[in-house]
DNA sequence: GTGCGCCGTTAGGAACCCGTCAAGATCGGT
DNA sequence: ACCGATCTTGACGGGTTCCTAACGGCGCAC
């Protein structure tokens, strides 16, 4: 959940924001004052803060200041004045953006979500799955063990895969075919066998006695962390 | 030097773009149409895209969203429409600002520097990568080897920049031809192999015992570090 | 014990893919 | 129009992967 903090003193305005933020999914904590606010930045961890620049008790460019001697977080400007001289300041102070009020709720939304959407970039990774004895990055398309990469062949890669992505419930052979070897191939089983051996072999410890590629004899395979 | 590129079948507002941003310090390109833009924002790569919606041959929506498929570079959308609609689509398809015409000059260079700034920021996290044979630096588009810089083609660079950006992880053939090509190279993987060869001819100490440029056969190529 | 079905294992040849070199085509600058 | 740099295309040797077949082991029913 992304945590936006409002900074403004018109009440209506940290309302209309509240709702529509808090219906789309976002967390908002608001903030009346710049002294209030700079608490907030500090201690509430927003991943954005929108900040009204007409604050009753501090000048709203140095709350922005101060929020930037201490972090990056993406800040959107709202401000009554359309003075180009007054967005270049805030734009240079360090604003993601400036919007003039009053202002349309869905083009501050979707400029909300521009500015969410450049600071997560690294956000969204894939999982590593690690047992005892070997790890499987599925981003990396790799599989390490014992510190060094296992080379895999892309059939051998497909079935681990799919295993993994799974892992912990029953996979059934002709799944594992559809995925690894396309439609048409529901019946022959014997590429597996043969696939899972040569897995087991490369990754298990004692490939007779496998721990984590288990077989459910008639139905299919299964990975075990 | 910064790279801009300036989209707009405006010949006056292009020229006004190219002094003004010219005079501080920018290296200009410009485009009048929807498919020079696409190729200039390919090949130039360009640090940042001013973008008009209004071009003569393509919906600048559909160049934005072109860029976008495979690139991250900052774009800032010039539209003459004020609408709430146009805003909320451009900047869903990935736009970074919007900005309507008629807009100051001021205020334009301020947002643009906001949108450097950020992505300069973004880009931060860890531009130059080393390993024992090579430097690559990614933000001054530079491979150092033995402390002189060794010279690559735009293609070669191309491949690189992508395969360290993802150092450790597989990237497919169709991801490199995508990225370096441009969509429609989905299968002539002839060039990969011609191009690695090339890489490693450069950068590999032994080219025949790749170190760092690994294949993994039938599926891509990976970035050792 | 024996036959049967199912699974695991190994090995080798065929098919396919990769690296390499070199020549032709294309592009950009003078 | 020329020239150099870059990109594309073709051909071929060597390497990897895939498929197939054969065999051994295990559990079960009779």
């Amino acid at each position: 959940m992304t945590r936006v903090l409002v900074v403004d003193d018109e009440p209506q305005i940290r309302r209309a924001l509240q709702i529509n933020l808090g219906a789309r999914g976002f967390q908002v904590a608001t903030a009346a004052d710049g002294a209030s606010a700079l608490h907030a930045a500090k201690h509430g961890h927003p991943e954005l803060i929108i900040l009204d620049l007409g604050l009753p008790d501090m000048d709203g460019i140095d709350v922005l200041a101060a929020i930037r001697s201490h972090s990056s977080v993406p800040v959107i400007v709202l401000s009554a004045r359309a003075d180009s001289t007054d967005k270049v300041e805030a734009l240079d102070t360090g604003a993601d953006d400036y919007v003039t009020k009053p202002f349309g709720m869905d083009e501050l939304l979707a400029r909300l979500r521009a500015a969410v959407r450049r600071a997560s970039v690294a956000a969204d990774s894939e999982p590593v799955v690690v047992t005892e004895s070997f790890t499987v990055d599925l981003a990396a398309k790799q599989v390490l063990r014992d510190g060094s990469v296992v080379h895999l062949t892309p059939t051998e890669w497909g079935m681990l895969e799919m295993l993994v992505r799974r892992r912990g419930t029953l996979v059934t052979r002709s799944e594992l075919l559809r995925e690894v070897w396309g439609p048409g191939y529901r019946t022959e089983t014997h590429y597996l066998r043969v696939y899972l051996a040569q897995l087991r072999r490369k990754l298990e410890p004692i490939p007779a006695k496998p721990r984590h590629l288990i077989t459910d004899a008639r139905m299919g395979y299964r990975f075990q962390v």
